[in-house]
DNA sequence: CGACACTTTGAAGACGATCAACGCCGGTGG
DNA sequence: CCACCGGCGTTGATCGTCTTCAAAGTGTCG
């Protein structure tokens, strides 16, 4: 998930430690599908055919209740990948939408080419096993944020998350996706993205419109990640910081 | 995460489709480890040694803060194992804390055991995966719960989960563990807790001291699941009244 | 009996959801 | 070219929920 993109698909982590022949051949038994914008990829309770490999584009991972509200449990770019949990969980029906934000571009395999090549390769497997375990640490981090923190630090945490997975410099960049997707990916109603904004400014982040300035990352670790139980060993912010460091 | 208890080590889910000689060969070279209520197995920051799978007891795994505030993560009984997701991401310290909540047997391997095996059989590194993806998937649950439900509801599901795991009759059981524990597990105050106890007796859920009596499952399927974006799909909820049809 | 861990209850305040109104912008059609 | 519309975002007022601080109740184990 948390993955830095991938130029090319045989650079992916997926493929690490596989000689480039091997990753080659492999990647040479997917097919490219093209989803236009507003296209749906599949839905909720649609038989899982296929594992995807995000090459271009932006893909919404969503839920929908009974009541029919829509949450955002991802926003994948290029690089990510669709489907390895529902697969390797042997389920049959996929438990969410994937919808495309932006128009994108996916290499797509049957969902018995993942089980195959982790069987076959055992290189594949531990890299998968990672990329698992990575995803894993998210969601939990996630559930612990959700559980925390206020609506104005889940934003800000969320805007650092995007400045380092984009490459974005903090101190002015664009959002990638309107705010009422952040919100849903969140899961805080718009209104309440909002009104983050005025308290965010009072703390060294300042959005207008849809271009974002993050001041002072010392202010925003005091006012965000020492909250945060992974503080010290929090990739994004780490990543960030350096990332500075470096300009 | 979700498994049912193994009443063996050689039944656990890691090893389905190994032969048994290969299942009892790898768990001799794990070495058997006590931990006293109360004691600690590891700490946040501490190396990453071992891979343990829990026989006996319950454990603890929480994180915490530079505030001093503690959230816990999981609360593990029998059977379920710890240690693999840091393993294979590739940690080298850990992210959380694990404390035995009752006196508590494991079963420990060395980390390298846990990627040799998964790199030398092929269909452990499948079952593992297979793990993985589930606990993958609990999380993200989770954190959709944490962003959607109230406190009142978060407790019915949580109460739902424990009867399922432990195999309790849900018209009366006993708490496993303190409420304040369970508190801490759903990231609210205890007293939040407690004071959801009275809005639960509205929807068919009695709790008296550590006994409760989950009386109309129907009833509470409507007041938390019909919120809830897996519902149809959500194994604690269909165990559950399968569990009681039987009866 | 008294200490201590655990739990309950009360009152105050902070926070987010909800409903409603309005501003802004790009596109469409007359 | 302007009027209208729909998507998106902001702002205001109100209400319910959860946290916080405080006090008191319950239980168990020396």
């Amino acid at each position: 998930m948390f993955v830095t993109a991938a130029p090319t698909p045989e650079s992916h982590p997926l493929f690490i430690n596989l000689p480039p022949t091997e990753a080659a051949a492999l990647l040479k038994q997917g097919t490219t599908h093209l989803c236009k914008r507003g296209e749906s990829l599949f839905r909720q309770g649609d038989p899982i055919r296929h594992f995807y490999l995000l090459t271009q584009g932006t893909i919404q991972l969503y839920r929908t209740n009974a009541q029919g509200d829509e949450k955002t449990v991802h926003i994948l770019k290029s690089g990510q990948i669709i489907g390895e949990g529902e697969i390797m969980d042997g389920c049959s029906a996929h438990r969410m939408n994937a919808k495309a934000i932006a128009d994108s571009t996916l290499l797509s395999f049957s969902a018995s080419w993942l089980k195959e090549t982790a069987k076959r390769y055992p290189e594949f497997a531990l890299n998968l096993l990672s990329l698992l375990a990575q995803e894993n640490h998210l969601a939990e981090i996630e559930a612990e944020h959700q559980a925390t923190m206020s609506a104005a630090q889940l934003v800000a945490c969320f805007l650092q998350r995007i400045c380092v997975l984009y490459d974005y410099d903090p101190r002015k960049f664009t959002l990638p996706y309107p705010k009422s997707l952040i919100a849903s990916r969140l899961g805080m109603e718009f209104e309440t993205f909002s009104r983050t904004l005025a308290k965010l400014r009072e703390n060294g982040i300042v959005v207008t419109g849809n271009e974002v300035s993050i001041q002072d990352l010392g202010q925003i670790a005091q006012y965000v990640c020492s909250i945060c139980s992974i503080a010290e060993d929090c990739t994004t912010h780490h990543d960030l910081t350096i990332k500075v460091h470096k300009k």
